[in-house]
DNA sequence: ATTATAAATGGAAACGTTTCCATTGGGAGG
DNA sequence: CCTCCCAATGGAAACGTTTCCATTTATAAT
């Protein structure tokens, strides 16, 4: 059981020639039934296996694909993934998977050495699809690739949500609620264009409301210990009733943050987050929020990949107004129409949820001063 | 821009021949300052990179590891996956990655195209240790490898919680909790043996602490609906006080599923979960559970098989009782004390969260007849 | 029996590297 | 000026496949 056994091997022991075995084998090209019974028994005694890296080199063919995501920690990229990487085992391909922690640098080298590998395609979400360094590589080297996430420039293909119409459906909906001053807890701001394009299509809408424009509140993902910059934030805008964040854990650790600070949500402040991942749902209060379909998009990517390999007709990408829906959640909550004027909460509507009925609201004394 | 150059052209360019080329670009080897500035020149020119599918036939190696889980949609997977992805990422590999849904016949079949593809290792998480085709031929093939999340056969390594020690640790706490009668919800209960471990170990330990053994819930992940089977469940074992489930998503769930049902956790039903993710302390009641680093196990299962590969010294496993810790959270709540004798609860302790402090308890009915 | 034809088979090139080994060239020491 | 040695260089084999093409063998038709 020493080094793998080779087609050379099996060739030997079968009496013939390395041609008759791979004629055997894949099953082209004729063979007499003597020869192929000993194809066979040489290649289960020596339980010979083909070396796909011999394989690839002939072919020029990998059956794999390389994947690049920011992060698989966030469940959005996780399930995209997942989806893609199904389609793509289906279909006799694995999967090369990068996460690039929003780092440029990374996004580059690793895209650099997924094409050396000579990878049969790429699904990529790049932190700037307008300014990466590896996307121009993939388009200069002509390799099949599929965006997911990114939203698209003309020409390209990608799998995205429409952010910019998202965003503006939760501007939207803070206006049919009365939330007049908004915040945008922006994650990764200056390494993801979702999360810009968010704020930018939030802004807009905000402005063609004629609401205040949001005030923007930064982080970074790795920083834990969110609360304090909550904190000094809603003292610096005292007004802001409404916060959307720039994905659905941000307006976790939002809720969660709010909670140490004993600001109650939705009472004292409503959140609407972004992505619809499934613990939105179960907790309490359910999450607000933009609802998408992840294992969607990357089997959908997956499968334009595919076309574009096998030449066959790819499918149609989703309608840009279906790649997203405002789901409802316990962490909005309207608020009466008389506070629109001043920007002062004067009034709760009664709420359907008697948590926290008795939470000791810090906000409303910044409100008050 | 056709084919991508080869070395050929380069040398072809640079007026030398092949084996000049890869001395000067591998740096192993002499080569004149004329001759390198000469080669240097022709690969800016013709943007050439290696072909690692040449380099790895020649070198029978690929840089590349492969990756076999049950799902990243577990963000306990996720985690691991990331946490491995990045060490390999720094040592100059690259990661497979496949996702077998609990499905043996998928894993078998990854593990054989893992070793096709001549993966320079393999880390990997098994429906069954014990029973896996591909754990075989991995081992049979002396490919380098470490189990994740397995707990390990003698003689084999894996970075694993012990599920045995945390389950009876859990089961040590619903007893200082005064919970006699409980309820082991079990995931994938067939297709996982980290689930089954989890149950053995705490079915010992309750029945070392005499307590009533534990009424199995299996589930399958994919239904969706789960709150039909908790209440058909609750009804055959009125008795129940606190559930343990086989993870945190199902302990999220079965909370859900509670709330729908009108049962309040933890007034009505303590739970206790496994795994530690992340959105378990961001929600309300937060989650008992026993909280693991996943990171922590990719990473160090990466390391082992990096040392395995250059022949270092292999880092230490963690000792066994510091892969977990048990972590407290609002979901489990202490009973009374006289409450223990008969299994039958009498009285509440008072509550120190407000939240649903009038939901009507249909398990007390139960209870009560 | 002989030939024409098709089926079966094997040899060898090609894919892109690395590396061994042989050859070339130049400089230093005699 | 001749030798010797070492640095520099190129040719070619090897890694494991597939596939083209030529050769052999068997079959059928004359």
């Amino acid at each position: 059981m020493g080094q793998a056994a080779t087609i050379k091997d099996v060739a030997q022991r079968a009496g013939c020639g390395v041609a008759t075995v791979s004629r055997v084998l894949n099953s082209t090209g004729p063979a007499s039934e003597k020869m192929r019974e000993k194809v066979f028994a040489a290649v289960k005694e020596l339980d010979f296996h083909f070396s796909e890296v011999g394989r690839s080199l002939q072919s020029s063919t990998t059956r794999t694909i390389g994947c690049v995501v920011p992060s698989i920690e966030n469940p959005v990229y996780a399930d995209a993934v997942q989806g893609a990487q199904e389609v793509f085992l289906d279909a006799g391909y694995q999967m090369l998977l990068v996460c690039t922690n929003y780092n440029a640098e990374m996004e580059t080298h690793a895209i650099r050495t997924l094409i050396a590998k000579q990878v049969d395609g790429i699904i990529l979400t790049v932190g700037d699809v307008h300014n990466s360094e590896g996307l121009n590589l993939i388009r200069s080297r002509q390799i099949p690739y599929s965006l997911m996430y990114n939203t698209a420039p003309e020409g390209q293909i990608s799998w995205a949500v429409d952010d910019h119409a998202a965003a503006a459906r939760v501007a939207d909906v803070f206006y049919e609620n009365n939330h007049i001053h908004t915040g945008f807890l922006g994650l990764n701001f200056f390494n993801s264009d979702r999360s810009r394009q968010r704020f930018e299509g939030f802004s807009e809408r905000c402005a063609y409301r004629q609401m205040a424009l949001p005030a923007l509140l930064e982080v970074h993902e790795d920083g834990n210990d969110f609360t304090p910059h909550l904190s000094t934030f809603l003292k610096q805008h005292p007004k802001i009733t409404g916060i959307f964040a720039s994905n659905d854990y941000g307006a976790l650790a939002a809720i969660r943050s709010a909670h140490q600070l004993s600001i109650d949500v939705p009472h004292d402040l409503s959140i609407i987050g972004f992505d619809g991942i499934k613990v939105g749902q179960m907790i309490e209060p359910t999450l607000a929020t933009i609802a998408t379909a992840p294992r969607a998009l990357g089997a959908g990517a997956s499968q334009t990949i595919l076309s574009m390999i096998d030449g066959t007709k790819p499918p149609d990408l989703p309608r840009k107004d279906q790649t997203f829906s405002f789901r409802a959640g316990g962490s909005l909550m309207p608020l009466s129409a008389e506070s629109k004027d001043d920007g002062k909460v004067t009034a709760f509507p009664p709420s359907n949820d008697p948590t926290h009925k008795k939470a000791k609201s810090k906000r409303r004394d910044h409100n008050e001063i």
